[in-house]
DNA sequence: CCTTCACACTTTTTT
DNA sequence: AGTGTGAAGG
């Protein structure tokens, strides 16, 4: 036996030597799912001699494929290097630009972001005269974006009464008119979307049977990670890839869907089985990660939702420590709570800040924690939120890139024409648009450089300096490498100069920001690694990147701060998760469905297994929400976890959460106001103090007219009520306070009865 | 054409 | 709280 066999346990083994024919590998957190597949890839290579240029690989993060790669390379050797691997997005990406002639794109397609898009679809609502707080951007990019995802292309889609009749119930007749208009304006633009790049390879693999038969006859193994978050797009370009040899190998784990909302589509893995007779299953249940206390509650957590694939996850690890509940009275106490826990047990274990992981619901919950962190001189990192490449100064380099190499593409056009400011405002760019539309089929680029035949001379003259400015950077481009480009297009366009000119804190950080994506850049240009070394290969590189790769860490001993999407796939000793609020975790929009709330418990069960040896969860009474404050409850998840499991010293009973509030919550409340007040001694005397018995009335049973009590703003007469709409309103005139329009989902308002 | 100010809306998660 | 949009005025 091989010495990299050893050591696999046997569910294990017979997914790493069973190379041949269609298998699925059902792995539970913690159970050594990446372990397999990469010595699966391995013993490919080393055992079976397949060459590597003939293996597809297929993750979902460009950091899980670098680190499967290299764990692939300590066995094989350089070799590893020739494997296809890398996230369906990217690979994609990387075969429609060979492929694009096929399908009318240039090969210097841009790839738009999902701002590019919104604000696409903006422009598109506005033009077509509609309402855009009915066609929110928002809620329209991801009708279009489950469209694309389930295949259906705008023809379909506005050839087909049900969605149609869908659309008419739901009041938005137009969408299918939107994603018509948008699908047209991003083909004129020579962009694709995200959903493109897959929606378009199954275009192009069904259209064009001898380019699915190249990539068919090359790819002799194709292996998938996180089957469980694939949507129908993905699986049909895997199916089709794989059709020939049924070398098909997909790793999941279904109570780690956390990515329906996206489109993914558990169906994926029960079709699996049924598309493939022969199929071999293997179930990976021994989990190496955790205590017996944290498989144990995350168990007990799974075992709610409905419809699971049977499996038994268990460990042989130590029972350890019990999980620790902490209570908050606010959102920043549970910050410094939090600090201070992980400040004292570093002393105690002499753990390091790497060993730490605060997992939150959503970016925002971010800031509290990194404040008490910060006071606290703990290092740490956040993954995701605001990434390097959207911010602002970094986008508008990108878009002078973009274009210079894309003269159609119109998002990054209207970005960068009038920044920095040379006199061509809204009026001129409409005309142009105009323009390029009426005199010149389109082309953007050709309405610029006839800007005299139609625009008035101050504005032509503008015009033609712009157009001047892309022409000698594009002779740049021809003569010189990416990072070349790059320097002379930020220093040329005028960016650099105007930051530089800025001598606040934050512009000089935007400056600083500009030479790092210059180095970024650089970096690019001088790693042996990448064959392709153009500007384009740069940008797809970048446009691509996923959250959790963009840590290019000086110092990596940081506590990491991220969303629990995120952490999947990422293990730390002691793991915290906080914010277990009603409302927040499980979120306030997944509770009006069954699938929705267990997408959330998975999405709890993810956050649960990411821990080694410890786990923390922490919910706070009040919290910042919108600016405002509100009044939290614990989370339902919370009460999932049997009481063997927790710290039973911190378990509070919180069958009678409303009950609870009014007593201990209310004097903590008022503590934190007084405490508040200090500061602004004007509110001290006249703060409320809530009765006793304070309890929030259910906003169903007020009605104009009633006396109610406020925690904070005490008795008032509620003199309008407006429960239209998804935000409930009341307007309360305060003995105290004076007139105040309150949002119902926030204030907790209480009946007084007369 | 540009700047400033008031406002409304936001927070679900991401390739 | 923070950002983005639209109107008004310069």
């Amino acid at each position: 036996m091989s010495d990299y066999l050893q050591g696999l346990n046997e569910p294990q083994l017979e997914g790493v030597v069973n190379t041949e024919g269609p298998c699925m590998i059902i792995a539970g957190a913690g159970s050594g799912k990446t372990r397999v597949l990469t010595l699966r890839i391995a013993h490919l290579i080393k055992e079976k001699g397949v060459d590597p240029f003939r293996i597809l690989a297929l993750t979902f993060t460009n950091k899980a494929s670098a680190e499967m790669r290299s764990r692939i390379e300590s066995v094989v050797g350089p070799e590893a290097r020739n494997i296809w691997m890398g996230t369906f997005h990217s690979v994609f990406a990387k075969i429609l630009r060979f492929e694009s002639d096929r399908l009318g794109y240039p090969r210097d397609f841009t790839i738009y972001d999902a701002d590019d898009s919104k604000q696409l679809i903006k422009q598109i609502v506005k033009e077509m005269g509609l309402d855009d707080k009915i066609y929110k951007p928002n809620v329209v990019f991801s009708r279009i974006s489950g469209a694309k995802n389930r295949l259906i292309s705008w023809k379909e889609y506005i050839s087909n009464p049900l969605f149609l009749s869908d659309d008419e119930i739901a009041k938005k007749p137009k969408l299918g008119e939107i994603y018509k208009r948008y699908c047209i304006r991003c083909f004129k633009a020579s962009a694709m979307d995200f959903d493109d790049l897959l929606f378009n390879t199954n275009v192009l693999f069904k259209e064009h049977p001898d380019v699915l038969h190249k990539y068919q006859q090359r790819f002799e193994y194709v292996l998938v990670d996180e089957f469980q978050d694939t949507n129908v797009s993905q699986y049909l370009i895997t199916k089709k890839l794989a059709a020939v040899r049924e070398n098909i190998c997909v790793v999941g784990d279904d109570a780690q869907s956390i990515y329906a909302f996206r489109g993914a589509d558990i169906g994926n893995i029960l079709n699996f089985e049924k598309d493939y007779e022969e199929l071999r299953t293997i179930k990976l249940e021994q989990n190496y990660r955790s205590t017996k206390n944290i498989v144990g509650a995350a168990n007990e957590v799974i075992k709610r939702n409905r419809g699971q694939l049977p499996k038994e996850v268990w460990t042989a690890n130590d029972v350890g420590e019990k999980i620790q509940l902490i209570k908050a009275s606010s959102d920043s106490e549970e910050g410094r709570m939090v600090a201070g826990e992980i400040f004292e047990e570093k002393m105690e274990k002499d753990w390091r800040n790497l060993d730490y992981a605060v997992l939150y619901r959503t970016n925002s919950q971010s800031r509290s924690i990194e404040e008490a962190l910060r006071r606290m001189n703990i290092k740490y990192k956040i993954v995701g939120g605001l990434s390097f490449y959207q911010r602002k100064e970094i986008k508008d380099i990108l878009a002078y890139l973009r274009f210079i190499l894309n003269d159609q593409d119109e998002q990054s056009f209207r970005r960068i024409i009038n920044l920095p400011k040379r006199g061509i405002g809204q009026g001129t760019v409409d005309k142009i648009m105009i323009a390029a539309d009426e005199r010149f089929n389109g082309g953007i680029w050709d309405a610029l450089t006839n800007a005299p035949q139609y625009l008035a001379g101050r504005a032509a003259n503008a015009v033609m300096g712009f157009v001047e400015l892309i022409k000698s950077l594009r002779i740049d481009l021809k003569k010189k490498d990416a990072f070349e480009v790059a320097k002379r297009t930020a220093k040329d366009s005028g960016i650099l100069k105007q930051l530089f000119d800025d001598k606040t804190v934050e512009g000089l950080t935007r400056y600083e920001n500009v030479q790092e994506l210059i180095n970024a850049v650089k970096e690019f240009v001088d790693n042996p690694e990448n064959e392709d070394k153009s500007l384009t290969a740069f940008l797809q590189e970048i446009a691509l990147l996923t959250g959790v790769d963009q840590d290019k860490d000086d110092d990596p001993d940081k506590v990491t701060l991220m969303t629990i999407h995120m952490a999947k796939g990422l293990e730390f000793k002691h793991v915290f998760i906080v914010g277990l609020e009603e409302d927040l975790f499980p979120s306030q929009m997944m509770l009006a469905n069954r699938k929705d709330l267990e997408e959330e418990r998975r999405l709890f069960y993810v956050a649960i297994t990411r821990a080694e040896i410890k786990l923390s969860m922490s919910y706070a009474l009040t919290r910042y929400r919108f600016g405002r404050l509100t009044y939290c409850e614990p989370s339902r998840f919370i009460d999932e976890i049997p009481a063997q499991f927790l710290n039973s010293s911190q378990k509070k009973t919180h069958t009678s959460a409303a009950m609870s509030f009014s007593s201990s919550t209310a004097t903590k409340v008022s503590q934190l106001v007084k405490n508040k007040a200090n500061t602004k001694p004007l509110n001290v005397s006249t703060q409320h103090k809530p009765s006793l018995n304070f309890a929030p009335s259910d906003a169903n049973l007020l009605y104009e007219g009633a006396r109610v009590e406020h925690p904070k703003f005490g008795f008032g007469k509620l003199e309008q009520l407006d429960l239209s709409g998804p935000n409930k309103r009341a307007k309360v005139n305060f003995e105290n306070f004076g007139s105040k329009t309150l949002l119902l989902s926030f204030a907790k308002l209480r009946l007084v009865e007369s």
